[in-house]
DNA sequence: CCTACCGATCGGTAGG
DNA sequence: CCTACCGATCGGTAGG
């Protein structure tokens, strides 16, 4: 962000102090329950300034959606993990996810969003875009000849992706409540139980 | 319901036409989206009414949340669930929930609302009536003893609910967009993903 | 990009 | 339980 701002127009700087502050108030409260002039008062300008650059405020949660998924950061993660076998790449992937994501389990927050307050209606224009990649990291499992179960390609990512979604999900919902270790052990359980679950048994 | 309804309080009965028309439409638009005078309409009632039954908007919601939360169908149907081996009571379990879910992954929304809209603020008070049911359906795991792999028991329930979630969640990001087969049969593979993942290997 | 404004709708209440 | 109303706030716009 530091290298790139002092490179933008003017305009584009608006934009993109528009689209953070939207961003991290849609992460605290929703949409719906964000209102305009937040937004603008956060991004520091008045409210009527912000539809210079956006026509509603659902073009904003639009241009987020697709622009800031958290899709964009964990896909070129997974694709990017090496390892020879696949419980190598298994955990090395599922480390540098919950690296990145840092432990802010409220990223997944922009997905829940879509659900709950759009019935997933951007969905589908987004997935077009990440199909692709989805599909690449699935011939990276192929590449796990024989020590795979086979399971078809596409809902072995399905499972995999689940797999984070589930641990987030149950973090936020259960974090704190329930006796059951450090953050770093369970991720690791999970990575563990997807692992022993796909893998061929001898 | 139609046996109950009939035996209420006309005051009863208005309560609970409140909470099932509010329910419906915080399902379907989120809890921001939805306003006081669309659940009183539904209920059929004039707005003012509703404030004989519930002070405040929350009051509503935090009242269905803690009344029809999922957890309440979940729990009971796994502790209901039988099989001598690990392996029957997994798949079991499994198909009783989506039996009982029916196909309607929104039951999850009522979660997902919780976690966007109000940061699982409610979260603690509705834990501490489930906690105990889940603790007793982890007991069931630990009678399968050395078919299990040693995972400590509320882990491997959070990666039991976990599996669901991941289900459910996927279904609706992924639902008709990857070429997955049926619905049935990727649970089975979710379900068999876990199985194998938690059992012990020979 | 701001000021000043629009009509609409919000959650909630008084008074009967 | 309804009618009629409250002040506040909403998304969005005109005009400069």
């Amino acid at each position: 962000m530091s290298i790139e701002t002092t490179s933008l127009s003017k305009s584009e700087r608006t934009r993109r102090a528009i689209l953070e502050a939207a961003y991290s108030l849609f992460l605290d409260q929703g949409y719906h329950a964000t209102s305009m002039r937040q937004i603008a008062s956060k991004a520091g300008l008045a409210l009527g300034g912000i539809y210079n650059h956006f026509g509603s405020k659902e073009e904003i949660f639009t241009a987020i959606f697709t622009e800031k998924h958290p899709y964009h950061q964990i896909v070129p993660l997974i694709a990017a993990s090496e390892g020879e076998t696949v419980e190598d790449f298994t955990h090395n992937a599922a480390h540098a996810l919950v690296d990145a994501l840092g432990h802010h389990p409220d990223l997944l927050n922009l997905m829940l969003i879509e659900i709950v307050e759009f019935k997933g209606k951007h969905v589908p224009k987004l997935f077009d875009s990440i199909f692709p990649k989805i599909m690449e990291i699935g011939t990276r499992f192929n590449r796990f000849n024989g020590q795979v179960r086979p399971i078809p390609i596409p809902l072995l990512m399905r499972a995999f992706l689940g797999m984070f979604f589930s641990y987030y999900i149950t973090e936020i919902m259960l974090a704190g409540l329930m006796p059951s270790g450090t953050q770093e052990e369970s991720l690791d359980t999970f990575a563990d139980i997807f692992l022993n679950g796909v893998k061929r048994q001898f």
